[in-house]
DNA sequence: TATGAATGAGTATTCATTCAT
DNA sequence: TATGAATGAATACTCATTCAT
């Protein structure tokens, strides 16, 4: 055997392994876009494994070449999730000129991007709950996951430091603003905000007026 | 038969049926507990009308002669979690004397008490989402529950309009205090503020010095 | 102790028995006139002993008072539903002058009776089948109700004996014309005759017809 | 790969896949057996999904894989009961020459299907009635087998045609047969019968002459 | 006579997961 | 890589009946 042919083989078991891999990783999405279907017309609860597969075209047992469980894919689907969030406020952020701009575009963003899409928000208090338990790589996938979810407030906490803010104070500011919005869609979302005939836009609104006052 | 002897016939009675009462009051108590105790054991996906039978030391037939289902059941469990809140919010609310202190307390009230219960809490978003759906009254005991809840906040507008708000500023003050606070406990629960090297406590106190900052 | 204190105790105590017999029938009739309702209402499926029991405003533990068993009950129910079954056949028959016109009569009545209450005729079938297994009794009760429905066909084998024909060929008549009822209605009821774009009646009619024609 | 060879894995893919049907269809038949097993020891009240499934050797769960629900499999094995029912009236219409021992032969073999078949014509009434509710198409089974009763009885209007009488009388005839085997069927299992010492078979005869006998 | 409380057996159905093929 | 078949455990809830009071 020539060495050409011997590169040429090994060429083409990369680009065979490649193709492998791409075929993989589209055929995950693919379960995916069914999950996320799924999960919308249905919900949590009503996204069974038995659903997403049969939306996806699939056999429940098939999904277990692709995924290690049901876990697994509600995990990939809040990393896809969070992913997209973070465009979205990058995105919001890119258009900012000012500090104080730029903390209330982030803010707005991650705010419209779960009121649209509330069922995301319950997927992330799903899994970063008391799911993840049963196979072992729960450890793994949260801090991944977590630092994901961290680099999308990030914007808020460089903003809060090209303010004059601390690094603690900045962290902070993007913990209150979190902390804040997550609230506000909760109660919003179950409906309790009505009993307080309150708009979470309005106090959204007000509570960065409040934040990024001259101190 | 004199009237004495008629009197002591009708007070036994009475007593008979008072005692009936508490003995079932009783009993719903104690399978109250139980619950609790499964659900803080277990969470609410394991509190499973036969794990609380169990617990309890009944057979799951006869929790129906107590409550009228499992939704029943949580529903008795958050009326009287949000009773104790009341209770707590009230208790503090009294110890303060200006208008300041008082929304403060209710704050710090509200927020103690699910840090210290964190399942009352899951309990809450659960009842108040979407279950309730199948038996029971839904609508009614939702609006009671509604109402409850509200009632637990409302010495924070009571305060806030002792500060001079109008009605519905007062009535926005107290929803924008209870969303602060449920999203700070949502985020600390899930360890989600562990990202950002942010104490709950100390972004409640600042928020609270925002909110109460002579404008 | 006198003669005469004597009778009147025993006229006290008769009419003591009498009155409690007399109370004792009147509820078991009142319990009766609950399952009729709930039965007419639900039908059988839906006529549970719980159901009953609310419906005549009693706990179910107190129907066994009056009733040994859920089956005692329906089996109480046919027996009524027998006797208002030969009520009016009985009273058809009167008004005819003829025996072909009372066979015509009792046989239109028989068909009335069950055309207007189909929960009747669920009721015989049930009991007279595979139920009143459990609670012994059984044997006495389904002679003692097989003799009430020969009773309510007997007219007809009557009027059969009038028209010439031997008592077989009157109790074979009378059969035939109970079988071929049984058999429309059944059909009718589960509207399986509307296969054969079939009326009841007509049908009922012609065999009348073809069964009194004179040979 | 020669063509031959391309030949024979299409017809082993062919076998394959008619061998997974025929599987298929066998795993029915033996939990359609089972069924009948049960449901012949049992009666329809005691043929539980379980007893089903444990008689077959199953899992309840597993008949699910095969049945969509339990009232699925009731109807299952009525089809195949019309099925055999069909066939048994077919085969005896072939062996008649005339019209007139047509409908005979058809008659008998209708009543004598169900004679020796008791629970088949239990299963008929149970789902001709209010069954068929929750799950499966009810709609579509209920035609379909409504449509293979048709089927069954068919051959009497069409010799009734052959008779001379018109399309209406010929299935009003059919329907008059129907019904009187059936009422004659079930006063004689339940045993009803033998209040008039009449034998269902003498009296099927007798209609059958009567309705056969020139006008 | 009636109740309240409780039982135990039962119902059909759903679930995530596994495994031989 | 995917399927068909199967599992076992779970679900909430209903039933007729019993028994101490």
């Amino acid at each position: 055997m020539s060495e050409g042919s011997e590169a040429l083989e090994r060429q083409a078991e990369v680009r065979g392994h490649g193709r492998k891999q791409a075929v993989d990783a589209m055929k995950r999405g693919l379960i995916l876009d069914a999950a996320k279907r799924v999960f919308a017309a249905e919900g949590l609860e009503g996204a069974s494994l038995r659903a997403i597969a049969a939306e996806a075209g699939y056999t429940p047992a098939a999904l277990y070449f692709h995924f290690d469980s049901k876990e697994a894919i509600y995990a990939a689907l809040l990393a896809e999730s969070l992913d997209r969030l973070q465009d979205m406020v990058d995105g919001a952020v890119a258009k900012a000129r000012t500090p104080k701009t730029r903390v209330r575009a982030a803010a707005w963003a991650f705010y419209g991007f779960y009121a649209e899409n509330p069922h995301d928000l319950d997927l992330g208090f799903y899994l970063f709950r008391g799911g993840m338990k049963p196979k072992g790589v729960g450890r793994d996938r949260d801090t991944a996951l977590n630092e994901a979810l961290a680099r999308s407030l990030q914007p808020i906490a460089d903003a809060a430091q090209a303010l004059g803010h601390s690094e603690a104070e900045a962290r902070a500011m993007a913990a209150d603003v979190f902390a804040h919005i997550v609230g506000l869609l909760l109660l919003h979302l179950t409906g309790r905000l009505r009993l307080f005939a309150a708009a979470p836009e309005e106090l959204l609104e007000q509570h960065l007026d409040r934040l990024l006052a001259a101190p």
